[in-house]
Formats: structure tokens, sequence, C-alpha cells
DNA sequence: CAAACGCATGCAACTTTGTTGCAAAATGAT
DNA sequence: ATCATTTTGCAACAAAGTTGCATGCGTTTG
């Protein structure tokens, strides 16, 4: 883990800090998505608020994490799969959010479908968010 | 308009105001979905800020509106189908926001594809959001 | 139409969330 | 070890959202 996490942040020619380290650790460790919230207790009095908030936004530019927009407009973050990039994403898959226990999932392997617009739009990006009950819930 | 306003309110047991009229208004004007920030601006100083957060909160209980997730997670409200109602709503169509003028479209002939999930989910909702340039912009 | 009731509003105070500038500290290269 | 460059923490601020309470307005009833 320790390597994986060192070479993840050497791959995006990030220096290897502290608070990167355990971040990139805590999404690493989770298998859904992690909130701002989460990660700030995870961490607890260890970084600052703002530590966060900008190594969020680095790993956002970098690639290494994408953002989930949500029914009820929290601000999700999980990690990337390993083929994007700064300028390029590949997460065209479906997101799952529970509505019970709130665990948001990323569907890797489940793509977003195509649909077909009226006239006119010009389509750039689709996202496909689904609720419900995870296996645990239901 | 003003009729039309009344019926509204008036079919959700919600007595007639001042800012629930307007704050209609704007949305049967409007026809694409709006932010909290633009309802602000647009009624000026006649309202309070928190009667404006009151009111959305309102008509989003009441199945009047209903908010859509964007990617840059800011809320943005629209007005639902008229069979929309407290518990059961149907605006399962796709939104399309532009990523030029930030005009977000409500593309009610749309309906979302389905998709399978893997064993184990319950899905209850789908949520479709596509970003790119619409009509003007493009 | 007047009176009375209950809900909606405005205001103030507060919390939460996110941003910015700057000096000190840590990192990576030499 | 030294130095240039980033990153961090702190403080101060700005924006966004919430809550309690007294007052005002809309609705109902007689
Ligand atoms: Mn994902
Ligand atoms: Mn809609
Ligand atoms: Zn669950
Ligand atoms: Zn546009």
């Amino acid at each position: 883990m320790e390597a994986q996490i060192d070479e993840i942040l050497r791959k995006n020619q990030l220096s290897v800090t502290g608070s990167r380290k355990r971040i990139l650790e805590l999404f690493l460790a989770s298998n859904g998505a992690l909130a701002h919230g989460d990660i700030e207790k995870k961490t607890g009095e260890k970084f600052d608020r703002v530590t966060v908030y900008r190594t969020l936004q680095t790993f956002l530019e970098k690639g290494i994490i994408h953002t989930i927009p949500t029914p009820d407009n929290s601000v999700l973050y999980a990690l990337c799969k390993d083929n994007c990039t700064e300028g390029h994403h590949h997460d065209n898959h479906v997101h799952f959010i529970c509505r019970e226990c709130g665990k948001t999932i990323c569907l890797a392997d489940i793509t977003i479908p195509e649909v077909k617009l009226p006239g006119g739009f010009l389509p750039h990006e689709y996202q496909m968010i689904v609720t419900g009950l995870c296996k645990e819930c239901r």
C-alpha cells in the first residue's frame, strides 16, 4: 500500500507529503466515495481543513480522483481508474448511491448507456447516478 | 399566468403569498433550471434570503419542483411535470447542462435509458446529466 | 365583513462550507 | 548540506445554509 501510494504520487509528478499520503490511503482503503467531511473526520486534527481542500483540488486536477454529483448536492470524490489523466477522464461509469447508508459506489463495469439528444445539443460528457439500496441495506 | 400560479399553489394546499407567487412565476418564465442565487438576484430586495430557502424547500416537499445534481455540485431547481406529487416523482428525463452559458434544460421527452446493475443492488431512482453545448453556444 | 386562528415571513444570530494571502516548514534536486 | 520550489498552517474572510422567535399576512368561520 505504502509503495502503491508513492507510485501514484510520483507518476503524477507530485511530491510525497504526509497529507497526500494519508488522503490517498483513505481512498484506497474505502471501497466507496468520500466526502470532504469524511476525510476531515478520519484525519482528525492531523491536517488543516485548508490542506484537505487543496489536496483534493490537486488530485482532481491530476486526474487521480473525480467528483460525483449527488441528488442532495453534497460533494463526493472517488478514485479514478488508472487511465485517467490531467486532461482526459475515462469515468463514464454509473454511480450508485445507497439511500439507506449513504454509501456511494463506482460501478466501474457498468458503462453509461448512449442516449439520443434533440437536434442542436452537442453532448460532451454523460453522468448517470442511480439511487436505491445496496447489498447490505436491502 | 397569474391564474396558473394560483392554481398550482391551491392544488398543493399552499397559501398564496407574495414570495411563492413570485418564485413560481420565475420558474414558469424560465425555460431552464434556476439556482438559489438566480432567484435571489431576480427577486432583488423584495424577499429575505431565508424566505427563498424556505419557499424552495416547501416546493420540493410538495413535488412542485425537483433538484438537479450538477457536475460542479451547485444546486439547481426546475419545475416538475404535472403528475409529480409529494411522495412520488416522475422526473425520469435527461438533464442537459451547457458548459458555456450554464443553462440547464429539462429534456422532458428524453427518457433515461434502462441500465442493468450488478446483483444485490436494488435501484430506485435514475438520474442522467449530459453536459455539452446548447443550441445557442455551439 | 370582522374576528380569530395558523401558517409564512423577516430579522438576528449562528453554523457550516469554501476561499485567499502570507509566512513558516517540508520536500526534492544539486 | 544547501538551496530553490512546493506545500502547509494560520488567520481572516466570504459564501451558503440553518434555527428560533416575534410579527404580519392569508385563510377560515361565523
Ligand atoms: Mn466513479
Ligand atoms: Mn427536470
Ligand atoms: Zn447501503
Ligand atoms: Zn449554452
